[in-house]
DNA sequence: CGTATGACGAGCC
DNA sequence: AGGCTCGCCATAC
């Protein structure tokens, strides 16, 4: 059952379609705990690679990616951004105006 | 059951 | 502007 909040974040992470990316704290507010930005972060930790997640479209809020560029998956985490046409300006940033995921943008007017 | 952790976020110095 | 600290919340042990 999808009863604990990692598996919540992993369904939506898995949700996050090809070439968009979505920030932590976005999850986390999806999710209805906009403060549970760090414990979304700790499930991508967790992330099983069996459920095959796009683990590597969750960035933070400033655009960056949060791991390491030169220690853990950051470098691997940029090349397959990259690889889907993920345009990342050289100071590692990521335009979330332009790559910003957004679930049921139609959604919006409806109460 | 209480303490510690963690791929965050926002504020403060 | 850049860097550091505190706060939040759900798991692990």
């Amino acid at each position: 059952m999808a009863s604990g909040f990692f598996q919540q974040v992993w369904r939506l992470v898995g949700q996050i379609p090809k070439g968009r990316v979505a920030s932590y704290g976005q999850i986390a507010a999806l999710l209805g705990n906009p403060r549970a930005a760090r414990t979304v972060g700790w499930a991508m930790h967790s992330c099983p690679a069996e459920l095959d997640l796009p683990w590597h479209r969750v960035i933070n809020s400033k655009g960056k990616i949060s791991l390491d560029a030169d220690y853990a998956g950051g470098d691997l985490q940029q090349q397959l951004l990259e690889a889907e046409g993920v345009q990342i300006g050289y100071n590692g940033v990521i335009d979330m105006q332009k790559y910003g995921w957004q679930p049921l943008p139609d959604k919006v007017v409806l109460p």
